[in-house]
DNA sequence: TATTGTTATACTCTATAACTATA
DNA sequence: TATAGTTATAGAGTATAACAATA
C-alpha cells in the first residue's frame, strides 16, 4: 500500500492554551536537564539547594515548602541519605530531623550548580536577557 | 516549649531558575484546571481535542502527537471509550484503529471548552492581553 | 491534644519488551 | 521485514490513614 508521509497533525485549540504551553515548555526544560545534570531530577536538585540555603530545616518544613505530604518526603530523604547527600540529625525539639548537606552533597550540588548555569543558558538560548526576565516575571504573575 | 511561627524558607537560587518557575506557574495551572474541569486531566482534554481536530487519527500518530509510546496510548484510550467519549474504527489499513468522538464525547468536550474559557481567563488574571500574548510567544520559543 | 516522622498501602502515569495481525 | 495495536510488567512519584514518640 502507498504511504503518504504523515503530516503532521492539526492542534486544534491547544496552541492557545496557558497550560498547554506551559506544559510543552516544561517538557522541553526537563529534557534538557535530565540530559545536562545526570543523577538527579529538577525537583531532588530543589530539595537539596533548599537544605543548602536551609540548613538544619526540617522534613515537615521541607515538604511544605515543596508542596508534597511530608510522608512522601520521607521515602525522597532516605534515598538521598542512602546516596550519601544529606544527614538526618535529631532536632532540639526532638520530634524533629533536621537535615543537612554531607560534604558529598555539598560536592555534588557544587557540581550541579555549575551543569545548571549552562543548561539556563540553553534553555533561554532564543531569548535575550531582557526577555528571559520578562518570562520569569510573567510566569511569576501565573503562579501568584 | 515556645513555637516561633515557621518563617517561610529562604528560596535560595530556585526563583532564578526558568525551569523552577515553569513547574510552579504550570502546578498553579493544574490545580485551577482541576477545580473547573471536573473528571478529566488537561492531558485527556488534549487527546480529545487532537481527536476533534483530527478525526480517524490513528492511535500512534495521537501518541507521537502528545510524546507518549503507544502502549501507554491503549490504557488510556481503553478509559475514554469504557466513558464512551471515543470509539475506535477499524482503518482502512486493518492493522490501525481510527478514533472518533462519540456524541457523548463531543458533548462533553463542548462543555470541557466553555469551563476551559473561564479557566484560561482566571489563569491569565494578573495579565493584560498584550502580555498574556507575549507570555505565549516567549513559551513557545522555551519549547522550540 | 497536637505535631513529627514513619509505615503500609494504593493510585496515576509512564516506559520497555515481547506478542499478534497485518502490511 | 516492518508497523499498529496489545499485553505483562515494572518503576517513578504521589497521597491517605494509622501508629509511636514527643510536645
Amino acid at each position: 500500500m502507498i504511504r503518504r508521509p504523515a503530516a503532521s497533525l492539526n492542534p486544534g485549540l491547544l496552541p492557545e492554551l496557558i497550560g498547554y504551553r506551559l506544559r510543552l515548555a516544561q517538557q522541553a526544560v526537563f529534557r534538557d536537564f535530565a540530559a545536562s545534570v545526570p543523577g538527579v531530577s529538577p525537583g531532588r536538585v530543589g530539595m537539596l539547594l533548599l537544605i543548602e540555603a536551609n540548613p538544619g530545616v526540617t522534613q515537615s518544613r521541607l515538604a511544605q515548602a515543596v508542596s508534597r505530604d511530608r510522608s512522601t518526603m520521607v521515602g525522597v530523604l532516605d534515598q538521598l541519605e542512602a546516596r550519601g547527600l544529606i544527614e538526618r540529625r535529631r532536632g532540639a525539639d526532638r520530634r524533629t530531623n533536621g537535615l543537612w548537606l554531607t560534604r558529598a552533597g555539598r560536592a555534588m550540588l557544587a557540581r550541579a550548580k555549575r551543569a545548571i548555569t549552562a543548561h539556563e543558558q540553553r534553555v533561554a538560548a532564543r531569548l535575550t536577557a531582557a526577555e528571559r526576565t520578562r518570562l520569569l516575571e510573567l510566569l511569576a504573575r501565573i503562579a501568584v
